[in-house]
DNA sequence: GGGGGGTTTCCACTGGGTGGAAGCCGTGCC
DNA sequence: GGCACGGCTTCCACCCAGTGGAAACCCCCC
C-alpha cells in the first residue's frame, strides 16, 4: 500500500533527518519487518541511503525527483540571481517562499556573511499568519482560501504574533494596498522581515520574497525599496505584465 | 508493491517534467486504472501535483523531502557563500557534484551574468569520464569502482572525448596528484572545465567543485588557483583537515 | 556468559491492490 | 446533430503480493 511508503516517509524531518530501523518502524507505526523490507525497497531505488553507522536518510534519488518540481526548477533559477544581488546589497539574509498547504515553504534562502542566523533552512515551512513570507502569500489567495484560515486556530509564537483575525484581514489588506508587508517580532523575538510578491506572467503571485533582519540595529524602511524592486525584478524575469506606476 | 510507485515516479525527467495520466501508465507499463489510483495517491500525499491542463508534474512534498538529504543539506548550505564568491571573482559559471551511481549528480549550479549558459542545471548528471567534477570524482573513488567503469562502455560525446581506459588512468593520477583537472571540450565542443575536489571532516572526498568556461577568450590556467583554493575553503569549512602545504 | 537492543530472514495467511470493463466527458470531424 | 475517438474516472470480484509474527542472528556492554 502506497500510504504505508507515505508514512515511513513522512518520518523523516529538519529535527529527524537520519533514523535507524526500529526508529523508523516506531515513528510510522508499521511492524519491523515490514519496515525492514520497505525500507530495503526504498534503499534500492535510492529513496534512502544507509549511513555507516546503520542509520537511513534521505537519498539522493528523491532530491533529484525534487527538483524536478516545476516551482524550484523555473521559478528558483530565476530568481537566483537577483536574490544573490539583494544578499549582497543589503548584507541581510534572504527567503523566497511558496504557497504549500496552509503554509509558506522555504525553496531558497541566502545567508549573508555575518547577518544573524535565519532559523529557517531551504524546504523549511513557516505560517502564513506570522511571517512576512506569509502574509503575502495568504494576502494573494484565493479568498476562502484565507478565510479557512483565519478561521483555524492560529498559534501565538511570541507576545507579538497576531492572532486576531480582524487585524490579520487589514494586515493583508495593506499588503495587498501596498505591494509589500512588514512582520516584527511574530515567530521569534529577535527578527523582522520585509516581504513582496513575485508574480508569474498571469500576474498571479507564485511566490514570496523577503529579508530578513535583527530587530535591532536596521532601519527596516530602507529595506523596503530594494526588496520590491528584486521581487519585481523576478517577476519579470518571468514575464510578468508590468504594474502600472501609480500616479 | 512499492516498485510499481518507482516506476511511475521514474517516468519523470529533466526531458519530460510533466506528464498526463496516460502517458505515465505508458511510460510506467502500468494498466491505466492502476497507474490512476497510485497517481491518486501520490497527488493526495503531495509527491504530485496535478496542473490546470490535467498534466502531472512533482509536487512540493517531494522537493521537501528531497532537501532533507544530508548532501544537500550541510554540503550545500556550506559551499553556496564560497561558490557565490567564486562565481563574483570569476563571472564564470560554478557548479557543484556529487558521485551518485556512475554519475556526477550537479547538485548546485550558479550562472554567472553574462558567461556562456551551462548546458546542465541542477540536478542533472554528469559522466564521470567526460567532465571535470566527473574526473575528480572518479579519480578518489574506490579503485576497484574506477575499473568498472573504465571497463563499461564510455560514451563519446565529441571528437575529443577520452574514451581510453589507458590515457583516463593516467588523467586520473594526474588530477590525484595535482589535486585539480582541467577537462577540455569533453562534453560540448564549446566549453572547458576547471575542477578541484571537497573533502569532509575524515578528509575523503565527497563532492567536486568546477567552474565551467567558453573554449575561447579565457586562459583556465588563471583560473586554477581560485578553483582550487574555493574548494579547499568548502572543505575547511566541513572540518577537513589542512592539507599540507607541501615543499 | 548472559541479557538487551537492534537487525535479518522465513513463510503461511489473507485482505488490499489489481485491472478488465463499462461509463463518462470533451473535442474534432463529417 | 451525430458519431467516433482519446483520455479520464469508477466499479468490483478475484487472487497473489505484501504482511507480520516469530525465531534466529549479531554485537555491544555489564
Amino acid at each position: 500500500m502506497a500510504n504505508r511508503i507515505f508514512r515511513l516517509l513522512d518520518a523523516f524531518s529538519q529535527a529527524r533527518p537520519a533514523l535507524t530501523l526500529s526508529e523508523l518502524s516506531r515513528a510510522s507505526g508499521l511492524p519491523l519487518s515490514t519496515t525492514h523490507r520497505m525500507v530495503a525497497d526504498l534503499t534500492r531505488w535510492g529513496a534512502l541511503q544507509r549511513r555507516d553507522d546503520g542509520a537511513y536518510h534521505v537519498g539522493l534519488r528523491l532530491w533529484e525527483l525534487g527538483s524536478l518540481t516545476p516551482g524550484s526548477l523555473r521559478l528558483r533559477e530565476n530568481a537566483m540571481p537577483f536574490m544573490e544581488d539583494l544578499c549582497t546589497a543589503t548584507q541581510q539574509n534572504v527567503q523566497l517562499a511558496v504557497l504549500d498547504g496552509r503554509e509558506a515553504l522555504s525553496i531558497e534562502r541566502l545567508a549573508a556573511r555575518g547577518a544573524v542566523t535565519m532559523a529557517t533552512r531551504t524546504g523549511s515551512r513557516l505560517p502564513l499568519h506570522a511571517s512576512g513570507v506569509g502574509l503575502v502569500l495568504l494576502a494573494h489567495a484565493d479568498p476562502e482560501f484565507q478565510e479557512r484560515v483565519l478561521a483555524s486556530p492560529l498559534h501565538r509564537y511570541t507576545e507579538r504574533t497576531n492572532t486576531s483575525p480582524v487585524r490579520l484581514r487589514e494586515l493583508l489588506a495593506d499588503t495587498r494596498r501596498d505591494g509589500y508587508v512588514i512582520s516584527v517580532q511574530q515567530i521569534e523575538l529577535i527578527s523582522r522581515s520585509i516581504a513582496a510578491p513575485v508574480r508569474d506572467a498571469d500576474g498571479s503571485v507564485i511566490a514570496a520574497l523577503s529579508v530578513v533582519v535583527p530587530v535591532e540595529g536596521v532601519d527596516v524602511r530602507t529595506l523596503v525599496p530594494a526588496v520590491r524592486a528584486t521581487a519585481l525584478g523576478i517577476s519579470r524575469s518571468l514575464g510578468a505584465p508590468i504594474a502600472g506606476r501609480g500616479g
